[in-house]
DNA sequence: AAGAGACCCTGGATGC
DNA sequence: TGCATCCAGGGTCTCT
């Protein structure tokens, strides 16, 4: 389930394959996956290609193609014209002959093709790598939000780019118990998350991002993020650093892990 | 504002 | 073995 560092990673490697290409076709198979307007792409030259949470953006003279890769969506390049078929949803054709095929097993992923970028971006929030990413802007966040702080973190209108498994481990290093209220948060504590929001996303682009089951770089390679993972997936085992069992409850539906031990602490001095 | 739940989807794991 | 069921979860949507 590709998060920011993963969709980063495939932003990097797209881009000495595709910045300067021109497209010839955009195909769909999976009817859904290609969510079009009025606005056509062909013909036109990607100018440069960005990330903005967990969008790829390919930036087109007066429009964009805006890819969300949602849980299982993968993007290999190739120079030659020939299809694999299993699981290929859409593919884009380039005049040099290259070829971009979108696969994507459960089908949830997204190709927006738009004049105005900004009306798929507008529900996003600011960027967490980005430069003005700043603690004052997190706390500004933080303090308004009476929610739990794992909800607050996987809401992409407040902050873009975090997923489920990187908060769940951002939450354990800054030993935040996962259900606090976000308003709730001492100072020193939304210092320390944000510090560590910031070395884990880097130190995971670092290790070229996590594999789970279906992330891979646009080269075919594999992340290996997963091998320093504190507490998403370990549910039962030993904490590394208490020896206490990893917990696993739901929040917002999604599989929260977390200590008790390490991460109970927090809860009690804040409520 | 925010919580709960449905929905979109398929593959892999589990249970009988 | 084979069938049914559950689970994984990013994002959007509706209802309360």
């Amino acid at each position: 389930m590709p998060e920011l560092p993963e969709v980063e990673v495939i932003t990097r490697e797209l881009r000495p394959h595709l910045v300067g290409e021109k497209i010839r076709d955009l195909k769909k198979i999976w009817h859904k996956t290609i969510v079009e307007s009025e606005y056509s792409p062909l013909n036109k030259r990607i100018q440069t290609i960005t990330r903005h949470g967990k969008y790829i953006i390919f930036h087109l003279p007066d429009g964009a193609i805006i890819i969300h890769l949602r849980m299982t969506g993968q993007i290999i390049v190739k120079d030659q014209s020939n299809l694999d078929a299993k699981h290929l949803r859409a593919y884009i054709e380039f005049k040099s002959g290259k070829i971009m095929q979108f696969f994507d097993s459960r089908k949830f992923g997204r190709i927006y093709v738009t004049s105005n970028p900004q009306d798929v971006l507008k529900n996003t929030g600011i960027d967490a790598l980005d430069a003005n990413f700043l603690p004052k802007v997190f706390t500004n966040i933080l303090t308004k939000k009476k929610r739990q702080i794992k909800s607050v973190l996987l809401d992409q209108k407040n902050i873009a780019g975090l997923g489920n498994i990187y908060i769940d481990e951002c939450l354990f290093a800054s030993r935040i118990h996962p259900l606090t209220p976000a308003n709730r948060l001492s100072d020193d504590q939304i210092n320390i998350l944000f510090k560590e929001i910031n070395k884990i996303l880097v130190n995971a682009i670092d290790r070229m991002g996590t594999t789970i089951s279906d992330y891979k770089t646009v080269g075919g390679g594999f992340g290996s993020f997963q091998n320093y993972l504190q507490v998403y997936g370990r549910t039962d085992q030993p904490c590394f650093v208490c020896n206490s069992p990893i917990s696993k409850i739901r929040i917002n539906n999604r599989g929260t892990h977390f200590c008790t031990n390490c991460q109970v602490e927090s809860l009690n001095n804040e409520l």
